[in-house]
RNA sequence: CGCGGGGUAGAGCAGUUGGCAGCUCGCCAGGCCCAUAACCUGGAGGUCGUCGGUUCGAAUCCGACCCCCGCAA
């Protein structure tokens, strides 16, 4: 029926890729011949299977969806559809060559950062985390390396001051499903010539280890700053309290420090702010989590649990 | 059956040898003050998650269920 439009086979799983799934099932220039995911697996507490977010997304669209163990198992089924792109954004495994040589004009892969610079699955910490001031989205052609296939468009943003992963993972899978259709299209109809990435400026962030949320108190207060907006919500910055793990949602570097340096991990109440001393500087909790109970404001906390205007963190 | 913490006033938390239900904040009223988010006085507001059991008597002990959360994935 549709022959004239541009056949995508879409691989895909969490929420980052949900914009870019759907922005291309609303385009009448495009069909989407199926969606790879990732396997139903028991996740979260009480370990039920949980389906992924691409899965839900192409349910509710009625397309057919795939999800192999292994994706090479798919090839021969795939081969048949002889789809125009393979379309990947977080799939959460690499391809293998024999799956990347199917589509007819290549497979093409969102990635959340200005390539080369963050190859790797933690491209969205990683700019906050260095205190970049700008990030952008990548849309690339894929080859058997990381993240390393020639760039078919590229889009800068500019970086909050108070940015957090959330924010930017928000505003970079909204970025890269803008793109992504004209990008195709323009690629498709011969528009757009791939530029290999430069050999200068190559980086790699590979996926964040749990024990990275620990917060050193002894680091400078904008490191943590960094650290905590770049963890969160996952996997979120802690430290502990009355032998409890206490997370630290929301904070800020505290700009009038005629405070004396203590001894770092210190806690004080200033004119009802509660305020750590850093290696460097202090920090102005501004929301937390105490465990087993909600994420609360520092004010509604205090309410509940004064003694930690007077305590040593991480301790 | 992955491990564990928790559900008490609008919010956050105390409260197990079972015996009139408390604290901080907020809210209402009054007072102080040039004034105030500060301070003082008084007040309203609770089926103690739900259902059942033990008991003279249950927030508290027992059982089932619902919900929230941390770890781990």
């Amino acid at each position: 029926m549709s022959s004239n439009k541009i056949k995508i086979i879409f691989s895909g799983t969490p929420e980052f890729a949900q914009p870019s799934l759907e922005s291309l099932a609303a385009d009448s220039r495009f069909e989407i011949l199926g969606v790879i995911t990732q396997p139903d697996r028991p996740a979260g507490r009480g370990q039920k299977i949980a389906t992924s977010a691409i899965k839900q997304s192409a349910q509710k669209l009625g397309l057919t969806v795939w999800q192999p163990q292994k994706i090479k198992s798919l090839a021969a089924e795939l081969k048949k559809l002889s789809p125009d792109f393979l379309v990947v954004v977080a799939y959460g495994q690499l391809l293998p060559r024999e799956i990347l040589e199917i589509p007819k004009y290549g497979a093409v892969n969102v990635h959340g950062s200005l390539l080369p610079k963050y190859r790797g699955a933690a491209c969205i910490a990683a700019p906050i985390l260095n205190g970049d001031k700008n990030s952008g989205i990548t849309i690339m052609l894929m080859n058997a390396g990381l993240d390393s296939g020639p760039i078919l468009k590229q889009t800068e943003i500019i970086l909050d001051p108070k940015e957090t992963a959330a924010s930017l993972h928000d505003k970079l899978s909204h970025l890269g499903a803008k793109d992504l259709g004209n990008t195709l299209v323009s690629f498709y109809s011969g528009k757009i010539k791939p530029k290999d990435q430069p050999l200068e400026g190559i980086s790699y962030f590979s996926s964040l280890k749990k024990e990275v949320g620990l917060l050193e108190w002894t680091k400078s207060a904008e490191i943590l700053d960094q650290e905590i907006r770049a963890y969160y919500p996952w996997p979120g910055s802690f430290t502990t309290w009355q032998r409890r793990r206490l997370k630290i949602t929301k904070a800020e570097v505290l700009k009038e420090t005629e405070l004396k340096n203590k001894l770092p991990g210190t806690t004080l109440l200033i004119d009802k702010k509660l305020v750590v001393a850093c290696g460097q500087g202090f920090l102005n909790i501004l929301e937390l989590q105490l465990e087993g109970g909600r994420v609360l404001k520092i004010e509604v906390f205090l309410d509940g649990h004064p003694q930690i205007a007077h305590a040593q963190l991480g301790s």
